[in-house]
DNA sequence: GCTACTTTCTATACGTGTATAAAAACTCAT
DNA sequence: ATGAGTTTTTATACACGTATAGAAAGTAGC
């Protein structure tokens, strides 16, 4: 029967799971160490190992879940509006849960649970016109650029809390004006022109140049 | 006088760089750990703290020597061609170093010996008729596509060299057609589709779809 | 009951980046 | 010369992710 063999488990993937959240929830990202969220389920470290590969795959775990209670806004018909509006979508739901961050390295789309948003994409640009390879192209690109978006605007938060000049305000301090002419002019005022919010604005760009 | 006071230097900055650079050119990158690179300036780990802020301002230096050293490729005087060219010149740089990947979280632009790049592109765009506060948000979204494009690529060829079963191969498997009707059709070519170099297609399309 | 087998859990250990404290080696004022 | 001040180096220690080995706890066949 189903009845299985071997030593009975102690804790699961989905407590795991729920007690991740919990600890990010309560103490933030910094505070989810293995050794921390064995002891929130009353095991050990070595133990989570069963139910997770690494790390990483706890980590991608949580985005499916935060990413599968997200509310799915509603999507205009035009199929360019449609592309925009579902990739900021999935900015936005990437953006809310800093510890995407850390699997922003993933190379192509995401979890199951954030499968809906590349759907989406992919489904637009069909109905744009293009075929299935250009539409896969199209999404694998707005996602390279919203993954670097996100990991940039990350790390620029993370530098501006913990305070001191950064490496960028050391070499933009003492820029060469004849070698850099264009740098050099906007290099005072480069902490305010970055600090703006240009997804949108990059994601039209994509969506734009991509459709004929 | 320029007699400096204080205990002695017994290893410098520029020893320190070129040292990593040899042990990632032996033993590549994963050889690369603060006790090692000690042992090879016949110093302790700690005293490389006084010379380097941490691990990461090491490999922002590491890749401020590379990109100094690299040839700057001549660039072709069309505006629009020549934010390609130099975007792809960029893009060439960093994928050609394989420690880079730790530091694409890097908020906007790169070190100093690399700031030939965002300057080539800044001026290209302000002779395409842009504000030069416009042209800084051309040379950002294309660095954010850029870091993401490379560190997508990165996490993808390291998925594939420790082999197994990926989390995105489990999850097309078992993917709902009702649900993900585009994705299914692709799911199993996803491989191959995913393989093929789209970045050029990606800043030509920024670049198209942000110049009017 | 006993032995094999399987799965899960525990204990221990390694190498990592780096914080902290103190020692060491120099210059300068006295 | 001696003591104060400054900079660099060393020693020690911590928490992290996780590899490895083996113990524990169950089932199945005899």
């Amino acid at each position: 029967m189903s009845t299985r063999t071997g030593r009975p488990p102690k804790i699961s993937r989905r407590e795991i799971v729920t007690a991740a959240l919990r600890v990010i929830e309560e103490d933030g990202t910094g505070a989810l160490t293995m050794r921390r969220l064995a002891r929130e389920v009353g095991s050990t470290a070595m133990a989570l190992y069963h139910h997770v590969r690494d790390k990483e795959e706890l980590l991608l775990l949580l985005l499916d879940d935060y990413a599968a209670a997200i509310p799915r806004p509603a999507l205009p018909d035009e199929p360019r509006e449609r592309m925009v509006a579902a990739a900021m979508a999935m900015h936005d739901a990437v953006s809310g849960c800093p510890w995407a961050v850390d699997i922003l390295k993933a190379d192509d789309l995401m979890s199951v649970g954030a499968l809906w948003y590349p759907e989406q994409i992919v489904d637009a640009a069909v109905h744009a016109g293009l075929t299935i390879e250009e539409a896969v192209d199209v999404y694998r690109i707005i996602w390279h650029y919203t993954a670097g978006e996100i990991g940039g605007r990350a790390a620029a938060r993370r530098r501006r809390e913990e305070g001191g000049p950064t490496y960028r305000e050391r070499v933009f301090a003492e820029l060469d004006a004849e070698e850099f002419p264009r740098l050099s002019t906007v290099a005072r005022r480069w902490e305010d022109l970055t600090a703006r919010d240009t997804y949108a604005k990059g994601v039209r760009a994509i969506v734009n140049g991509l459709l004929p």
